[in-house]
DNA sequence: CCGTTTCTTAACGGCCCTCTAACGCCCGGG
DNA sequence: CCCGGGCGTTAGAGGGCCGTTAAGAAACGG
């Protein structure tokens, strides 16, 4: 049984949101502050952690950067849709998905399993890709295609791969990506991105014209689908 | 049971490590500052070390040198994920793996046993090389070629082909190579490595122009094929 | 001390990788 | 209906990395 800490200063909608968890089956722990989501997040080590940004006392984001020093727990925002740009500053400091509120209970949930359908890839240590036919191996630094032949990766394309895979099937932020692939210089030039996002699909996709691994989230970033990873023999993703 | 060295400064961290490898059954003793980890090392003699680069006395990178002046147990380096150049410096001062923050407590554990198993077995490196009808006992230094005549290697050639069968099938970096074939002092300089990879697929290679066995990796280094290791139609080994 | 082998250094040419610019497309807003 | 933002796609320029060759320096052995 998983463990959510819900992380909200309104205590009317912490309530809605700890009866939907409680009742979809999950174990709850809250906090009304960042400071006490702080200490309730080491002291618990959540499966999950479920945050509003706009907390009363600092800052959500810098909450979200503290947590991910220690914790590769996934985090889930929650935010007004009026508060585009800090949704996209969430995801750049390590958050892992968004839920834009209002929200119906559905989609929170499934979002919630998603993000924990993650976990399980984690002790494969995401080493190896699977793209249907085509298999990554990172570590190797190795692939082969359809036929068994091997296929060709640059150093830079196996960078931006490596980062999505860190994360799969959570959304990656373009400038997260951009920082961590090409270094903090060039968080502002999102073109060669592009460029090698192409590239890649070019490489991997089975029909890189309709991508299917390789997912772009608009005015967001990229993700990696769920099912590349080894051992995610899983339904149908939100 | 092994005995593991955490180098932390920051005593939150510090305390989840210790958790974490505690409870997976090793012996753990901690250090704070770089100064502090010398005299730990020197006196518990661990079995492996945990090192968290960005310490408040000294570089990380100068402890990895100092202790590798005397020790050759496995080095792990714990580091944030921005700086590209770090882990490149700090695996080049000797550290044998690189974790990036945050981590999972999976991977971290993999990555302990990983390096604890390679540590023991570093001798076990294969000595019989087969490149198609050319064949290279490494134990021996005697190498044959495909009328069975005789094939003379020079010790240099011989330094870096042992470097490279040590992790057949794994890429091995420029800077590794230079490191061990010919010392830390000229880890800049690649050019004399062009020159012996040239002459190793000249004497080496069924066809030269093609290399087939020993690959280059563009940007990153050299690896040998995997299947240069005997045991490519039979397995068994001693 | 000389010849041979081995290693180092230099120079050049070519290929691959990366970056940049330009254009087209889709979509949502004015 | 036009306009602008964001993404996809393509092509080309530039630079860096590697392969290759050859000649000089160093080590080695008589």
């Amino acid at each position: 049984m998983h463990q959510i800490l819900v992380v909200e200063d309104q205590p009317d909608l912490r309530a809605v949101l700890r009866t939907t968890l409680v009742a979809a089956g999950y174990r709850v722990v809250e906090a009304g502050t960042a400071a006490r989501a702080l200490v309730e997040a080491r002291s618990h080590k959540p499966d999950l952690l479920l945050v509003d940004l706009g907390l009363p006392d600092g800052d959500g984001i810098d909450l979200i950067r503290a947590i991910r020093g220690w914790s590769v727990a996934p985090i889930l925002v929650l935010s007004a849709r009026t508060r585009e740009t800090e949704k996209v500053l969430a995801l750049d400091a390590g958050a892992d998905d968004y839920v834009t509120k209002p929200f119906g209970t559905d989609e929170l949930l499934a979002r919630v399993r998603a993000a924990l359908r993650r976990a399980p890839s984690d002790g494969h240590h995401r080493s190896r890709l699977v793209f249907g036919a085509t298999v990554v191996d990172l570590e190797r630094r190795q692939a082969t295609g359809p036929a068994g032949e091997p296929v060709h990766l640059t150093p830079q394309e196996y960078r931006v791969l490596d980062v999505l895979a860190r994360r799969p099937g959570l959304i990656v932020a373009q400038r997260q990506l951009l920082r961590e692939a090409w270094g903090p210089d060039r968080v502002d030039d999102a073109r060669g991105l592009r460029v090698f996002v192409k590239s890649l699909r070019d490489k991997l996709e089975p029909a890189p014209a309709i991508p299917r691994f390789i997912l772009t989230e608009i005015g967001v970033g990229y993700r990696l689908a769920s099912d590349v990873v080894e051992g995610t023999t899983d339904t149908t993703d939100s």
